[in-house]
RNA sequence: GGGAGUUUAGCUCAGUUGGUUUAGAGCAUCUGCCUUACAAGCAGAGGGUCGGCGGUUCGACCCCGUCAACUCCCACCA
């Protein structure tokens, strides 16, 4: 058949795609076999993929093809994640534009409008997935609202609940005003910024005296309940026991006294307002103080506020900054940069709420998760780089706080009486009952829970979930596939999901959800931007795909990209993805061009093949330890050049029969061979060209995808001698092939005598090296064009060519000797002979002309048997 | 305020036990080639005080110390 000129790769990977899917070679069912589980971070079901999820499911992918070319029962399960209130405040937003208010809607009617939204944009993503190759287990698709998980997440909650380890109750929360809804910790960003600070005079309700603090937040004056200075402070005790009055509405607090406060810091006087930092709230339980909330909960200013009211409290600051100039408060604003908790979603400065919510109690979970991390169970790569980061996290979790004051996700499943008294059960009968039971009370009136569960309330379910573990504990699947081989994620979610899933799995399955997490780095533009959708600076997968092909793009993102750093990403390395795909392909049309040539008349050189042969082996061990230490990058490298280099401009040049010469049969089916071996080696990295080539270059039963490795040939220990023979032989060839390009070297002759054959070749071959780089030679520009250096059993001799004169130099020769010895001794240690360079000592001697012959002598019987 | 990471050619990055690397790859630049698989290619060339300084060593891009720049994570000083 006639070859493209170049390759085409988007009917091809259309083709193979549909092939691979109709055949189900990507569906996974417990066997026999050895399980290598792999369950995807499920993107969230609003987003499309950015070049982060690209890199990690490319990662995937070659890690899952591979075990799957390896005779495991590769099993990758896909999903995706309901994202709470990511998702609710895109559709909430979506609605706004059609004109309708989330309010004006029933919670029914607006999870009709969500679940429509999901089936329209959950789509994109698997459509992406399938578009780059990813060979995931379309039978198993998992959505975090799935009725099995939901049913697992409320059973969860439960039982914890029942254990003790979720309660309910007022605390300090980080409030969103923009979703309204509270946040856990993780969800809060930290930004820095350029503020102010405010000295702001209290005066003493009778008049005589005033303290001067100084805050941040003036707008939140109103809400304070006492000032609070250092006891040790002199320049306050005048005031103890008396009131001060809070400017603008005279209400009268007292002054207390606390360690906490630092005299150094601002006045020395610190305002408190319980209600809006969390350092007051502490200070307000411990002295008793009143907490008055001014704050609405879309962060307007409250009636008890007394001002302002109904304001932002951005504007509401400017107003009350003014009104206290304005009245003579304000002492001084100063320039204060400090850091600002941000809503990682809806971006509004994030506010210190006293609220009730719901808690998971973290510090007993988190032990056995720490334990699984710190003895090994869980091995993180790239080395310990995050240990530290998850040990630090684990050993000062505090309770997640894990309600939200929204409709998409799972509804808490707790019942309130009027009353406001409450129980916990899976479902409304059976919470009806243990009401009945709990409060003596028949056929109660009970409303659920308005709140739902935070997101990652359900994915730290995920590794069992997919696999029904919770709902359905211990079933055949979830003992088959669990615990998971590797989990392959962004280092930025450690918290949000790589601990708790570890705790989750320690909880339910008592086991590891895992062995390896293997983190990516974050995927960067040129300008060492962090890829985001606002930037604009994220390429869409699909058009890259379009443009370069799936291939090159999976070539693109991995050949840089070592675990953990982050990558900064270039197109012209998903170019360099195309130009390989169509060496390849040139490949593939120099060998198939060979095949009518086939005749007995062919030469069959058997150098190249057996060199080829060896190569290819060496190739393949090394590409197999890269992989199995998760160097991927590095492994794409090896098979870059083991193709690029080696295949075609080496052996492929060395076969190639002149023109229209006959080709022998030999050469065409070994290079038939060593061409499929190496499509095959590619292929976790490039599936759809390396797929496509297999059967083109030969008729084949087969598909490459689901073939496995056959053991590498020729590994006994004479074949590698020949190998390192024939290794030499390919270098001095290639030597020779460029010759015109050859610099004449200066000529350096050596000569060493050693105790066994070995150690003197060894060392020769060094040495020779060695002086050749300039590592020995002499300062002071008695650079020599030529040296020999002579060694016997207690001692070694360099010697130059043009004399040297040793009374002048003799520091220099002794320095280089020293050098020499350490270097020979360190080559003797590798080689495990330590006999020969303990002893010696460096001492200069001149040389007779005479034994200056006789070495040379044997530096010819050297080389002639080189 | 703590902790981590990064710093190698114009750009993006390799360089894992300190000595077969007088520092490598791709892209970009320059020169010559449409040579019968491949101009998405081939043959070459230029380009680096391996962030600065100090130390250990016979020998350091690699180990130690220190400084600098950039990035990230964590933390309740208003």
């Amino acid at each position: 058949m006639e070859l493209s000129k170049n390759y085409i790769p988007g009917a091809t990977e259309e083709k193979w795609n549909r092939h691979w899917l109709s055949k189900k070679y990507f569906s996974s069912s417990p066997d026999g076999r050895k399980a290598f589980t792999v369950v995807i971070p499920p993107p969230n079901v609003t987003g499309v993929l950015h070049m982060g999820h690209t890199l990690n499911e490319t990662v995937q992918d070659i890690l899952v093809r591979k075990a799957r070319m390896s005779g495991f029962n590769a099993c990758w399960v896909p999903g995706s994640d309901h994202a709470s209130i990511a998702t609710e405040s895109k559709v909430v937003a979506m609605l706004k534009e059609k004109g309708i208010d989330k309010n004006d809607l029933s919670r029914e009617e607006f999870l009709k409008y969500a679940f429509e939204w999901k089936e329209k944009y959950g789509g994109i993503i698997y459509h992406q997935i399938e578009k780059l190759g990813c060979s995931v287990d379309w039978d198993r698709v998992t959505f975090t609202m799935d009725d099995h998980y939901y049913k697992a997440v409320i059973k969860v909650f439960t039982d914890l609940y029942n254990k003790g380890l979720i309660y309910r109750g007022a605390r300090m929360i980080n409030w969103d005003p923009a979703a309204r809804t509270a946040l856990s910790d993780e969800e809060v960003e930290h930004r820095d910024i350029q503020g102010k600070l405010y000295h702001i005079r209290y005066d003493a309700a009778d008049g005589d005296g005033y303290i001067v603090i100084a805050t941040q937040r003036p707008e939140t004056i109103m809400g304070d309940t006492a000032v609070c200075v250092n006891p040790s402070d002199t320049r306050y005790t005048h005031l103890k026991g008396k009131k001060l009055l809070v400017p603008l509405i005279n209400r009268e607090i007292p002054v207390i006294y606390d360690d906490y406060v630092d005299p150094a810091f601002g006045t020395g006087a610190l305002k408190v307002t319980p209600a809006h930092d969390i350092n007051d709230y502490n200070l307000g339980l411990k002295h008793q103080l009143a907490v008055i909330d001014t704050l609405n909960e879309d962060g307007t200013m409250s009636e008890a506020a007394q001002l302002y009211v109904g304001t932002d409290r951005f504007k509401a600051r400017k107003l009350i900054v003014a009104e206290l100039q304005e009245k003579g408060y304000m002492l001084k604003e100063e320039e204060y940069s400090t850091r600002i908790g941000y809503s990682q979603r809806s971006g509004a400065v994030v506010e210190p709420r006293i609220s009730t919510q719901w808690f998971v109690k973290m510090k007993e979970l988190a032990a056995p998760a720490l334990e699984a991390v710190v003895n090994g169970s869980i091995r993180i790569h790239p080395g310990d780089r995050f240990l530290a980061t998850y040990k630090y996290w684990l050993e000062n979790v505090k309770d997640w706080c894990i309600s939200r004051q929204l409709w998409w996700g799972q509804q808490i499943p707790a019942w309130y009486d009027e009353k406001g008294n409450y129980v916990v059960a899976e479902d409304e009968s059976a919470a009806q009952k243990i009401y009945e039971e709990k409060f003596s009370v028949s056929s109660p009136a009970l409303t659920r829970d308005e709140d739902v569960l935070d997101t990652w309330f359900s994915s730290w379910l995920w590794p069992s979930e997919v696999f029904s573990g919770i709902s359905d504990p211990g079933n055949e699947e979830v003992r088959y596939y669990y615990p998971g081989s590797v989990l392959v994620t962004g280092q930025d979610i450690i918290f949000f999901w790589v601990a708790r899933m570890v705790m989750a799995g320690m909880e339910y399955e008592k086991q590891v959800p895992f062995h390896d997490v293997y983190f990516t780095g974050m995927v960067r533009d040129k300008q060492g931007r962090k890829m985001s959708k606002q930037l604009g600076n994220s390429p869409d997968l699909l058009e890259l795909i379009a443009q370069y092909g799936a291939d090159a793009v999976r070539f693109g993102i991995m050949i840089s990209s070592p675990a953990g750093n982050d990558l900064l990403f270039d197109e012209s390395s998903l170019e360099q993805g195309k130009f390989f795909n169509n060496k390849l392909w040139n490949a593939l049309k120099l060998v198939k061009g060979w095949e009518p040539r086939i005749s007995p008349d062919g030469i069959t050189e058997s150098f190249p093949l057996s060199w080829f042969r060896n190569r290819l082996n060496e190739a393949r061990q090394e590409v197999d330890q890269l992989m199995s230490q998760f160097r991927l990058s590095e492994a794409l490298k090896t098979i870059y050049s083991l193709i690029w280099d080696d295949f075609c401009s080496w052996y492929l040049e060395w076969v190639k029969p002149g023109f229209e010469q006959p080709v022998s049969a030999e050469v065409y089916r070994t290079t038939i061979g060593f061409f499929e071996e190496l499509m095959q080696l590619l292929h976790p990295y490039m599936p759809f060209i390396t797929e496509e080539i297999y059967h083109l270059l030969d008729e084949q039963e087969d598909d490459l995808c689901i073939k496995q490795f056959a053991p590498t040939g020729h590994t006994d220990g004479d074949t590698i001698l020949t190998g390192d023979t024939l290794k030499q032989a390919i270098t001095a060839i290639r030597d020779a092939r460029n010759k015109n390009q050859v610099k004449p070297k200066e000529e350096v002759k050596l000569f060493i005598e050693t105790i066994d054959e070995t150690t003197y070749r060894s060392v020769e071959t060094i040495i020779r090296k060695q002086v050749n780089a300039g590592s020995i030679s002499f300062v002071n520009g008695q650079v020599p064009s030529s040296i020999a250096v002579v060694a016997g059993k207690d001692k070694f001799y360099i010697e130059t060519e043009k004399p040297i004169d040793a009374a002048v130099h003799k520091e220099d020769l002794l320095k280089e000797l020293q050098h020499l010895k350490g270097f020979l001794a360190s080559v003797e240690k590798k080689l495990g002979n330590e006999k020969f360079m303990q002893n010696a000592k460096p001492e200069v001697l001149t040389l007779e002309r005479k034994k200056k012959a006789d070495a040379e002598e044997k530096i010819r019987v050297i080389e002639g048997s080189l």
